[in-house]
Formats: structure tokens, C-alpha cells, sequence
DNA sequence: GCAAGGTC
């Protein structure tokens, strides 16, 4: 029979793949790993007839690179040198066992076949798997497979049409790889070397390590940006007009369509032009249906930001959690851009599964009663994981606090999502008082709906309005000319940073986290948790002023001392995020450089995304990318150690000084 | 003593 060998890249593929192909495939254990497991069973392929098969998996990238020997040492050569030092792949220390599985496996099988995700990284750790399958037995023949998903149907279908693997992601993921470490290298050893000794650091026997990482640097970048515009924020004076009016008892404000203006000598025109036509003029009154759309399927970015929103916890924690969770069995899988559930899927046995739960039992047996609804359907589709969502039903006797706040959280999104849209009845009603238009807007809940069993979102019923017809004029109870002035901006809030994060593709749905977690470790930012925190349910966005002083903020921030060093965050509210002294002197000084684009902007990792794409496409070679991007930053590189000074002074603007005081 | 990416 033939022997074929299958490979998937994590435990979980590998158990849910074998178990649809072998029915209740026979697990045997690995020796020296407990996570990887060999399936065997038997299973015919349409183009390689009755197979014996083996299932097996690893778990990423199974092999590493680095500089070899000769430029490992950091004092063994420039740092320059790492631009063109050769690189070495190995087995990575901690997949060894892995590998060695995958070799003895394949010296008995003519077919290696592989099924790591489909998705770019997929790509590459296939041709790891390859390579270390062919080394063992080179005349194996390499499929692929295509899936989005595990779901039954869909992986048969997977299985009756291998397709061979995409070279070109792969190329373009080892142009990735190459770039990623010799610039971190580089940059990392040279900035270390000239400016740890600038760093006041307590009682390590080596001095600080000053890291740089195409995915660090636009994160603190993005941290100090804001900083600087709290700091750099003018408050900007401006007036309004405001008008009441009393109706059947009810005390109507009515707001005016202009907002608010910067010139108290015009508001003052308009003012007393209203206040001279005396009476009002309603022009509008209406009422319509109205929804409040109930959340989308579940991304791990959306995680992310709501876990540290709502759930008092960080990005990272809330990652681990979910792992946990997923390792256990009570939630699918963590990490997903997904945010569509596929037509195919039964979800509303998800929703039966949970109609015992004292908390949203009822609601969930609600929608089995025939409230079920389809989920909406976002935008992306990473055709490897559905959405996040509960797969089983777990008691909260069984879990820890976190883990509790994560799990609530994931099955309540759930529900919402198989629910319907929030009804409501919006009221508008506009008025014509000396030319200018104020306007009024009520709401009536009609039907919660979703938000029954989703607090996270606020959507409540204002004052009822009265009854008013077009046409019919009155004299306002009290019309005023007010003043106020523009507020700055909070500090960048964790949700925030995730979003720009995300918008800007500085790292992935799972490395995020990773990276704010970095440059806290590198001082570089504290965290604190937001004064006033955010209760388990507040609204979204705080209304703070928004004005045209909001935009402002150029650069450099006056004055020395940044952040204090009490860094606590953790209990309370959202954290929030300051850049130390250090880290606001890196993105200055580096901004200063004066290259056309400063390491610290997410520029440099979008054109980086935008040339895997042309890999990707065929439209350029790895090669090519590799060379041209060395190329550009052993310029910056080389500018910066010239102009190191730059960097020093900016250093000792901030760091220096806070300390001398 | 460096990075970012995968996952356990």
C-alpha cells in the first residue's frame, strides 16, 4: 500500500484533519514531545488510491536562522558587518524533536503531504517540512493541501486535491526573515554599543540593551506621537450657541448644526440676529426606525482591544488566556483575522451547548426557540480559522478569574452575533431660528435584542420629545451664547495602539501584544492604568473635546522629564501609554537624522508588506527585495553612525537632564 | 545581549 506522510503545522489541525479522514485514527505517542502526536489510519486518496497514512505535525517554523559562528559574538565585528555576515539555517534548538519525527516518518513513505496554513507563513514552514522530509528520503513526491477551514466536508474535499506548494509565498517570507534579522542585528548592536553608556541602569552587570525591530520602533513611534501632541496642545477658545424649549413639560435642548466656532465676533452676530427674529420655526420633525447593528464575528485584534477595554486586562494577558481556553477546549482557535462564519457551519449547536449556563442560558435557549439569526459578515477572511467562538460549554466553578472574564466574553459575543440588530425609534426634529439651524435627536429602545446579552455595548433611550409639526413656530424658553475651549488629547490607550497597530500592519494578530509587551521591557513606555478607569461596560470612545487644537502638535516636545518611574498599570482601568525619557529620545533623535523616512514611522513595514505582495505575485524576486532594502537602510544605517550625535544630544536632552534633577 | 514570525 502506498505510505503517505501528513503534515500539519499545529496539534489541533493535525487531531481534527486525521480524525475526519480516519474516523478514530490511532494516536501514538512521540517520543520526547508530548504535544505531537503520529495518527495512523488507513484512507484512499482519489489520485494515489488505498494509502496508509501517518498524520503527524509540528508546531511554526521549525528551523532557525543566524549569524553563523564567526559574527555571533557582538564584539567579533562591526555591526555593519551583519548587512552582508552570512546566515545559517538550522533546526531550531527546541524542534529537534520535532524535526527527527518527521525524518523517521518519512523514510517510510513515497508521499509527503503537506497541511500547514494556508497563508503566506503556511507557505514557508511547508518548505521547511519539505526540505527536512527530502533530506531523509529524497525521492518523496510533495503535495499541498487547500483549506480554509476543518470542517469535515471541506478537508475531504482538501484531500482528493493536493496542489503543490506556492513557492513564491515562501520566497517571500524568507525575504522577511532575512531583512527582520540583519537589520535588528545591525541596528540593535549599534545603538547598544554607542548609547547604553548614556543609560543610568541599576546594578546589571551589563548595560541596558537597546533594542531596534521593524515592529518595535513604529510601536514606540506611534506611543510618542501622541505624547507629543498632549504635550505640544494649545487649548483653543470657542463659542456656541445653545437653545431650549419647553414643550408638555418636557425641557428640549437644541443644538447648533454649526458645532461650535473660533470667532466669538461672529458667534456674537449670529447670536444677536437670533435672539432679533425672536420666534423659531420648526422645519423638520421626524421619526424612523432605527438600529444599533449587533457586533461582528470575532478577530483576535478585536480581542485584543476589548480585552484590554472591558476586561481590565492587557493585550498579552488576554492572548494567554485565550490560549488556554482554546488549549482546553472550551474556545476555538485564538489567533484569526476571520470575521465571517462559513455558510456551512453549525452554529447553532454552538448556541445549544451554552443554553445551560445561569448567566445567558435563557438568552441562548431564546434563540434555539427560533431567535437564531445568521451572523453578519465583515470583511476579512484569512481562509484558515473561523472566527473565535465557544465550542464547548464550561461551568465558571471550573476556571480562574481570567480565564472566566475571557470566556464570558467570547461566548457573549457569540450570542450577540446569532441575534438580532437593537430596534429603535429615532427622533429628529430641526429648527429655523435666525437662519441657523439647531436640530434635537431622541431615541427610543424599542427592542434590545442583542445588547440583552451583550454589555459591552451601550445604547440606551434618551428623553422622550414632544410632539412638534412642521411649520408651527414658538419662542424659545432661553437661548444662549456659550464659551468653552478644546481639550488635548488622552494618552494613547492600549485599544488605541492596537487599532493603529493593526491599520499600519506593524506585526500580526499574534505578535501585537508581543510588541507593546517589548518596548515596556525596553523602558522605552510605561504603563499605568487610565485614571478613572473604564467600568466593565462603559461606552466606547470618551467625547472629549475634539477641536481644531486636537490636530495640532508638531514636533518636539519642550522640557525634559517624561514619564515617572512608578509604572504600576495593571489593576483599574484601560493602560494607557507614556514614552520614558528614553524612548522619546530614540524617535527624536532618529527623526532628526533627518532621513526622508525616520525608522520610527510605520512607512519603512508597509513597503515591506506592499514587496511581499510583489514576491508574492511574481512581479519581483526575493533577491531583488532583499538587496534593494539592505541597500537603503545601510544609508540610514551608515547616516545614523555619523551623525551619532544626533541621537547622543537628543539623549541628553531627555535622559540626562531627567536625571540630573 | 540582537528581530519577527510561527506555536506548545
Amino acid at each position: 500500500m502506498t505510505r503517505v506522510l501528513c503534515v500539519a503545522e499545529k496539534p489541533s489541525i493535525a487531531k481534527a484533519v486525521a480524525n475526519h479522514l480516519g474516523g478514530q485514527a490511532r494516536a501514538e505517542a512521540v517520543r520526547g514531545i508530548t504535544w505531537v502526536k503520529n495518527y495512523k489510519f488507513d484512507f484512499r486518496f482519489n489520485p494515489w488510491g488505498q494509502c496508509s497514512v501517518t498524520f503527524t505535525c509540528v508546531a511554526g517554523h521549525i528551523v532557525a536562522q543566524d549569524f553563523n559562528e564567526r559574527f555571533k559574538k557582538w564584539h567579533s565585528c562591526q555591526p555593519v558587518a551583519l548587512f552582508d555576515a552570512p546566515i545559517e539555517s538550522k533546526i531550531a534548538e527546541d524542534k529537534k524533536v520535532v524535526a527527527s519525527n518527521i525524518e523517521a516518518q518519512a523514510r517510510y513513505a513515497s508521499i509527503l503531504f503537506i497541511w500547514t496554513d494556508c497563508d503566506r507563513e503556511g507557505e514557508h514552514i511547508g518548505t521547511e517540512i519539505r526540505d527536512i522530509a527530502l533530506k531523509a528520503n529524497p525521492n518523496m513526491q510533495v503535495w499541498r493541501a487547500r483549506f480554509s477551514n476543518i470542517e469535515r466536508a471541506h478537508v475531504i474535499a482538501a484531500s482528493q486535491n493536493p496542489i503543490r506548494l506556492d513557492e513564491a509565498q515562501a520566497q517571500a517570507v524568507s525575504a522577511r526573515i532575512e531583512l527582520d534579522l540583519r537589520l535588528g542585528a545591525a541596528f540593535t548592536r549599534m545603538q547598544t554599543l554607542a548609547l547604553q553608556h548614556m543609560i543610568p541602569q541599576q546594578g546589571e552587570e551589563r548595560g541596558k540593551l537597546i533594542s531596534y525591530g521593524s515592529c518595535q520602533f513604529p510601536t514606540l513611534g506611534f506611543v510618542v506621537d501622541r505624547y507629543l501632541r498632549v504635550r505640544n496642545f494649545v487649548p483653543e477658545p470657542f463659542w456656541l450657541i445653545k437653545v431650549a424649549h419647553t414643550k408638555d413639560e418636557i425641557d428640549v435642548k437644541f443644538n447648533w448644526r454649526r458645532g461650535h466656532l473660533f470667532d466669538r465676533m461672529a458667534v456674537i452676530i449670529i447670536f444677536e440676529r437670533c435672539l432679533l427674529a425672536k420666534s423659531a420655526k420648526v422645519v423638520k420633525m421626524a421619526k424612523k426606525p432605527t438600529k444599533k447593528w449587533k457586533p461582528l464575528p470575532l478577530t483576535t485584534v478585536e480581542l485584543q482591544k476589548m480585552g484590554s477595554r472591558f476586561l481590565r486586562l492587557t493585550s498579552q494577558d488576554v492572548m494567554k488566556v485565550a490560549e488556554d481556553l482554546y488549549t482546553k477546549g472550551w474556545i476555538s482557535y485564538p489567533r484569526t483575522e476571520t470575521d465571517q462564519f462559513d455558510r456551512g457551519m453549525d452554529l447553532q449547536t454552538l448556541v445549544g451547548r451554552q443554553t445551560q449556563d445561569g448567566r445567558w442560558g435563557p438568552f441562548a435557549q431564546n434563540l434555539m426557540n427560533g431567535g437564531f439569526q445568521q451572523p453578519r459578515s465583515g470583511r476579512n477572511n484569512d481562509k484558515a480559522h473561523p472566527p473565535i467562538h465557544p465550542v464547548n460549554y464550561v461551568a465558571p466553578t471550573q476556571l480562574n478569574d481570567r480565564e472566566r472574564t475571557v470566556y464570558e466574553f467570547v461566548v457573549r459575543r457569540f450570542l450577540a452575533c446569532c441575534s438580532e440588530d437593537a430596534v429603535g425609534e429615532a427622533t429628529d426634529i430641526e429648527i429655523d431660528y435666525g437662519s441657523e439651524i439647531f436640530h434635537a435627536h431622541g431615541l427610543t429602545v424599542i427592542a434590545r435584542n442583542y445588547l440583552d446579552v451583550y454589555p459591552y455595548d451601550k445604547w440606551e433611550s434618551s428623553q422622550v420629545l414632544p410632539q412638534y409639526t412642521v411649520g408651527e413656530t414658538f419662542e424659545p424658553t432661553e437661548a444662549n451664547m456659550l464659551d468653552g475651549q478644546t481639550t488635548a488629547p488622552g494618552y494613547l490607550t492600549e485599544p488605541e495602539l492596537i487599532s493603529l497597530m493593526d491599520a499600519n500592519g506593524i506585526g500580526t494578530d499574534a505578535t501585537m501584544a508581543e510588541h507593546i509587551a517589548k518596548i515596556k521591557e525596553r523602558e522605552y513606555v510605561i504603563a499605568r492604568s487610565k485614571a478613572g478607569g473604564t467600568s466593565a461596560a462603559a461606552g466606547g470612545g470618551s467625547g472629549r473635546g475634539r477641536g481644531r487644537g486636537g490636530a495640532r502638535g508638531g514636533r518636539g516636545g519642550r522640557g525634559g522629564a517624561v514619564a515617572g518611574q512608578n509604572g504600576g498599570g495593571g489593576t483599574g482601568g484601560v493602560q494607557e501609554f507614556i514614552p520614558t525619557t528614553l524612548g522619546v529620545a530614540l524617535i527624536e533623535g532618529y527623526d532628526n537624522v533627518g532621513f526622508e523616512t525616520s525608522l520610527s514611522k510605520p512607512f519603512l513595514r508597509k513597503e515591506m508588506e506592499v514587496q511581499m505582495k510583489a514576491i508574492c505575485e511574481g512581479r519581483t524576486t526575493r533577491n531583488d527585495v532583499v538587496q534593494q532594502n539592505l541597500e537603503q537602510y545601510r544609508a540610514v544605517f551608515n547616516r545614523t553612525v555619523q551623525q551619532i550625535n544626533v541621537l547622543k544630544s537628543a539623549i541628553n536632552k531627555y535622559v540626562v537632564n531627567a536625571n540630573q534633577r
